[in-house]
DNA sequence: CTTGGCACTCGGGAACACAGAGTGCCAGCC
DNA sequence: GGCTGGCACTCTGTGTTCCCGAGTGCCAAG
């Protein structure tokens, strides 16, 4: 159906007007790229190209540019992915390592991220639902008020002002975190509220009142944050491109859902997702793409992350970028 | 210098501009205010205005446009804060209230502020500088690991990982932790420095070097954290106004340090603080203006919040919901 | 001091022409 | 059969001109 040449003046297609910004015809195509043949040729094969519907001239007389299934193709089958320079790779490196805590990795991570590529950058918090518990506190704050911190393996804390139903003496409450911790350590968050089901059995009868206080707010805690955080950066980087649909894709970026859906689910957890023009779930975003990746510590994923820009990126430089953070995150993570 | 009718001339200049966006002339403004004389007579007022600096026309033959001088003076004498109808406070308070932990508290007052005034919220956590100590907790992680995880009482949380010079098992670990709480609860933050100076000397001598490891990370939190993180919402607000300029906003608005000069101090903690166009520190924002207020639990001020919008934005409206929300903030923060 | 009248200015939109880029197609050539 | 040069055609974008209308500044009269 497409002949070699036919796909080589796709990709030329397409890197043209990722560059230019502008129309590309068949003339300009046939001397940037040394096709071998004439421009008239090339033109024939615009036709095909045009007929199959992987490009598009926005008006009779105009150049050829891409469309979404046209990027499609190049992505998939035409394009490598291009990695770092080694002097990029050992900027993130020392940016990222500079990180104090998990707030700090994601900051850090987005502007990165968003720098790196000039695109406006997408970074969801790890998630807390394939976390386990490393640490469970009960800290007294008045005679019938208590906080409530979970921490994580991760390093993300949740904490909660929990009222309690009676007065409390510090033992009292020492004696529970001390049932908390050895029921609940290292325990997977999934699982919390199946043994937290089982505890009250383990308590005497007096206790019981304000343990189920307590656990209540725990369990509420897991709910509540079980839809993630989510956070981007680069916003700026709209402006230069998008001058119209720019309020709709600052909006979708406002749309913590929205956002979510976007980075999507991996399939692989290792492969990078692209969803392009039309592609994406959300009718504000049709004019623009998204390269996402999953990052975690060792082999599970904790949350995903990437980039949202217009349609005409430069695919192969963006999933580099994507890609390389996506690991240091993962590293990163996983050493602290 | 200016008579009564001459500023009720730039008061409808200013309340005209700012709901047609586009320069008044003299025959709608005679109509439209009921002023009592013919619109030659208006004319005579505003090149008066004019030649003081207070209005300015965008090129001869079209109306008058304010300029930043002008809507000082309307902000400072020829305008009156307007309060929130009924049904808006009621649908803040329930909006704050159901607000779980202290980042949902300024994520929820970002965008509630941002969709209330239909303009870019500005949110500071509150400060640590003048919160107190409520708790330390220490938590054993991993044999030469423990996290540092420090409470203060305005439900702010940091927590720091913490690698030991030695082994430590739990029972140091948790005399460390009672002498630190029995010395630091309560304490203000700029205190603390000061105490944990004296504190090696309560200690027995083989637990100072420990000791001086854990401190010198909790000394390190504070300090780090004393620039005060920055939030914001209502980014696709912009898309309307602000053809031009559009980018140097939205870096701006990335840049915390920015934000923070921003936001400003408070002269007077219950006042507003209103910044007009070109009196802004930063001149990518020459086109835009701040309100901000402080806001806190009682007296003292924690943090500040604001907005920003386009110099032509409607002041009344704006400081009355910034005031408003400041408020209400407050209050929150002061009943969790 | 206010007012109506009047000449003047200037921006913005409509109409128009034109150059340039790019296309599609066709006939000839390898 | 596929490639190529040539050619007529079709657009868009740009620059030009023209004109209308809103709005002004100034002046002389009330």
């Amino acid at each position: 159906m497409l002949d070699d040449r036919k796909l080589a003046v796709l990709r030329a297609v397409v890197e043209d007007y990722v560059s230019t910004n502008e129309p590309v015809g068949s003339k300009a195509l046939a001397e940037r790229h040394n096709l071998g043949v004439s421009p008239a040729t090339v033109r024939n094969d615009m036709a095909v190209l045009e007929e199959q519907g992987y490009i598009t001239q926005p008006h009779t007389s105009a150049g050829r540019v891409p469309t979404d299934k046209g990027y499609r193709l190049f992505v998939d089958r035409l394009s490598q992915i291009k990695p770092l320079s080694g002097a990029e790779r050992r900027a993130i490196e020392t940016f990222l390592a500079g990180a104090v805590d998990l707030d700090d990795v994601v900051t850090r991570t987005v502007r990165l991220l968003a720098q790196l590529t000039r695109q406006v950058a997408v970074v969801q918090y790890p998630s807390l639902t394939r976390s386990t518990v490393r640490h469970v506190e009960l800290v007294p704050i008045a005679e019938r008020r208590i906080m409530l911190v979970l921490i994580t393996n991760t390093g993300r804390v949740e904490q909660r002002v929990v009222d309690l139903p009676e007065a409390a003496g510090d033992d009292r409450i020492a004696h529970l975190r001390a049932v908390l911790n050895a029921n609940l350590d290292g325990c997977g968050l999934s699982r919390v509220p199946d043994t937290v089901a089982a505890l009250p059995e383990r308590l005497a009868e007096e206790d019981r009142p304000l343990a189920a206080t307590i656990l209540s707010v725990l369990l509420e805690t897991l709910v509540e944050r079980h839809e993630e955080k989510i956070v981007f950066a680069g916003a700026a980087n709209l402006a230069g491109d998008f001058t119209v649909g720019l309020r709709e894709v600052l909006e979708a970026l406002e749309e913590q859902v929205v956002l979510m859906r976007l980075l999507g689910e991996a399939s692989d957890p290792a492969a990078l997702t692209v969803r392009i023009g039309r592609e994406n779930p959300y009718s504000g975003l049709h004019g623009t793409s998204i390269v996402a990746a999953g990052y975690g510590s060792g082999d599970n994923e904790l949350a995903r992350l990437g980039v949202l820009g217009p349609t005409r990126m430069d695919y192969p430089v963006t999933m580099g970028a994507v890609r390389a953070v996506a690991r240091y995150v993962g590293q990163i993570l996983a050493g602290s």
